[in-house]
DNA sequence: TAGTTTTTTTGATCTGTATCAAAATCATCG
DNA sequence: CGATGATTTTGATACAGATCAAAAAAACTA
């Protein structure tokens, strides 16, 4: 089912790591699920890079594999989707937390997703191999791993809840609560179409009828 | 974030698990992911249990905590939630797959959800520290569970997706094709609550308008 | 097998949200 | 600035699917 992918020198190449960039927001963050050895430090350390990406730019289109998953230390990106000409939002992520193609990263084949920073953003970028290798030497990287997936289905289960039986205002009034942090910072149509319903909808329902 | 619970003899009781009952089926799935030694064929002999369970009975029901997870051998099952008086039906389980309220396994807190059996059911029972013991012994099993939640969080993003920008009509149809084991074994009202329509429209798109 | 209950279908009407169109507001930058 | 383009709001209308009601069909049960 999945395909594993073994963990070889040659992959490192062509950019090698930077030892003594600041991982700390991403230590911080894995120390919440599980207890963070100096040795993983190290190879966290080891295996990550930094990345700055201006506003507007793309993580991922569709047709390629996403060989990466991307913790966001600052920022603010979308993963969204076309259906013809229109733009289907899938999902925000902000700072502290991770985004990628899961499907494309897991499967290792080409997703057909965007992935675009709606903010400059910085971001601590680990390369699936090396992940998959971490996770293989580090048994309790693995169980992060297992718990960080986790969260994110139960967070997805509750958008599905959400999105069969609750009114576009009330899935507003959700979003709201429980996504303080990037409410402001997002274009209408994109929050309306994350919402599933139109911009001039979710317009109507901001103006309270 | 996750609440560690720790595994002592004590929680075995008060049922003693039975060392001959058979769990092939269970065996072969985990081999879908992961290589399974001896060592780790005995063990899940050990830390499961197998139950027939008629239909109708329910696994879970709100305000417990679920501290079970559910292999099916054979059955089917649903997991739904009550908005007043109505049944919201958010998944189906048959053979060969897994059921349990992840969100109550994982945090150990209750889950207002139902787990009833729609057809009498043959489960492999496996308890939650006993699981988790058994993810901490066997790496490669915290992997499998790794996998296993990856796969079930990828087929949720594909019915968010669906809800959000798929017609009824595109909805029922995405469900015949890949969920043809379980079509014609549903109450059209579950199957309806399901796709997030009512189970007239869902009696009017069978009919073809 | 008839009687009872449950499930599914059909019909009539209503409503939330989409769609199409245009006006208003906001942002960017030469 | 003021001009230009992007974003948001407002208005009018249309439609998918909900709701309420009742008939038909299927599934039990005695």
């Amino acid at each position: 089912m999945f395909k594993m992918i073994s963990f070889t020198g040659k992959q490192m190449e062509p950019t090698m790591p930077s030892f003594n960039h600041n991982i700390t927001p991403l230590i911080e963050h894995i120390k919440t699920f599980i207890p963070v050895s100096e040795h993983l430090v190290e190879r966290l350390q080891t295996i990550s890079e930094i990345r700055t990406i201006e506003k507007g730019k793309f993580l991922h289109k569709p047709g390629r594999v996403c060989h990466h998953t991307y913790f966001i230390v600052s920022g603010l990106l979308s993963v969204f989707y076309k259906k013809g000409e229109k733009e289907v939002t899938d999902n925000f992520a902000a700072e502290g937390e991770w985004i990628t193609s899961i499907y494309s990263f897991m499967k290792n084949v080409p997703d057909n997703c965007y992935i675009e920073t709606l903010e400059t953003s910085e971001l601590i970028t680990i390369e699936v191999n090396r992940l998959e290798q971490c996770f293989s030497d580090f048994p309790e990287m693995e169980r992060f791993g297992r718990f960080l997936i986790s969260k994110y289905f139960m967070e997805q289960s509750e958008r599905i809840i959400s999105l069969q039986f609750h009114s576009a205002k009330e899935r507003y009034d959700f979003f709201t609560k429980t996504s303080k942090n990037k409410l402001h910072r997002l274009p209408l149509g994109m929050l309306a179409s994350h919402l599933g319903i139109t911009q001039e909808t979710l317009s109507r329902i901001r103006a309270g009828n």
